[in-house]
DNA sequence: TAACGATGTATCGAGCCGATACATCGCGCT
DNA sequence: AGCGCGATGTATCGGCTCGATACATCGTTA
């Protein structure tokens, strides 16, 4: 999951740890909070020792010894190779239940611009249905057992009626632009690197 | 943050594990999603062993040997002991800057009915300044940075801003109300057990 | 009575977070 | 010049949590 925003955001250009943080954390909006560096680094590990990633080097220029003095270990820079190019897109084509997720949907959503249509609609269907449950499970409380709740409890229950219904009909929207737009030609995939 | 909706609900009724899982999942709305049991008996077993509650028994009737065959495991019914209702008023007494996060916020929030008024007042401010950063950090990409996003990131922080500014006004709205309440007297505190 | 789904307890590996430590850089203040 | 301070940057550790899995019992229904 982490692998796949990684992979994604080294594909638009090489990058260090720090900037991948905040590209993730801006890009990924409410849905994934901030990544930590608790799992950032090991993941970056992880994938280079698996061949996706590798050090980029940031021009080591013309010295005759390696570190002058106190170790001196600077910013790394991790560019996507080959194989992580096609891990990428396996990982944006394999779409499992668990893109439903709110983690996982707002990371390949962040993708979108380079997924196939047939892929972005059932990742859009596949979570409009789940957030339908959900909307379902809060309308079920509220009718059935709403008069042994306490005040805030039912509060709670409403905002978040609410907030599922809201995000359906955001989903509906996109799915109907989706479906809209692979009937005639799409005219651009809107990407700028 | 598990512990205090465990005591929490075991304070308005004795509870088994499958039982607390189910009612945590509802009360907590969207915030928080549902529990799993790889959380949730680990932390009955540390509170047990803390001492904050304790097995209730179920009424272990007049069977002469204990178990006849087949090691018969059974519920295990929990129940609230003196010190974990302390331990229950103290953690709903201290509110540290994690009491904002998503995840904690939900929590305390179950339990507004039995917190004081003035908690309840800093849970929801600190909670609204939370949001409000949030939602200014939308507002600055969409402001800054519109035009260098592709189409399906600018649609997910519109609607992360969409979703961050209804909050706010959520929460806005229940601080009005616990302002007017406060004034002139509650008439009542709706916990109906 | 046999199958099946809901109920129920429990563990394991892996992922992720928050806190923390440490180092460097650029900037402004005095 | 010197000094501090906040932003930048890499890295680790303990602990919590999740998802998957296993296993057992109960009630209902075919």
């Amino acid at each position: 999951m982490l692998d796949l925003a990684i992979l994604g955001l080294l594909q638009e250009s090489p990058m260090h740890g720090y900037e991948l943080r905040k590209q993730l954390s801006t890009k990924l909006g409410t849905i994934r909070a901030a990544i930590s560096y608790g799992s950032l680094y090991p993941t970056l590990r992880r994938l280079q020792t698996a061949g996706w990633i590798a050090e980029a080097g940031e021009t080591p220029a013309d010295d005759e010894a390696v570190p002058p003095l106190t170790s001196r270990r600077g910013r790394v820079v991790y560019k996507i190779t080959a194989e992580g190019k096609e891990r990428f897109q396996d990982l944006l084509a394999q779409v499992g239940p668990e893109a439903y997720e709110d983690a996982a949907f707002g990371v390949h959503f962040a993708f979108f611009a380079r997924t196939d249509v047939e892929v972005r609609l059932r990742i859009l269907e596949g979570r409009r249905r789940k957030i339908e449950e959900r909307r379902e499970g809060f309308r079920d409380v509220l009718g059935r057992a709403a008069e042994r709740l306490d005040a805030y409890t039912l509060e709670l229950q409403k905002h978040g009626l609410e907030a599922a219904d809201r995000e359906v009909r955001w989903l509906e929207e996109l799915i109907a632009n989706e479906r809209k737009n692979s009937q005639n030609p799409p005219a651009d995939n809107p990407w700028r690197p």
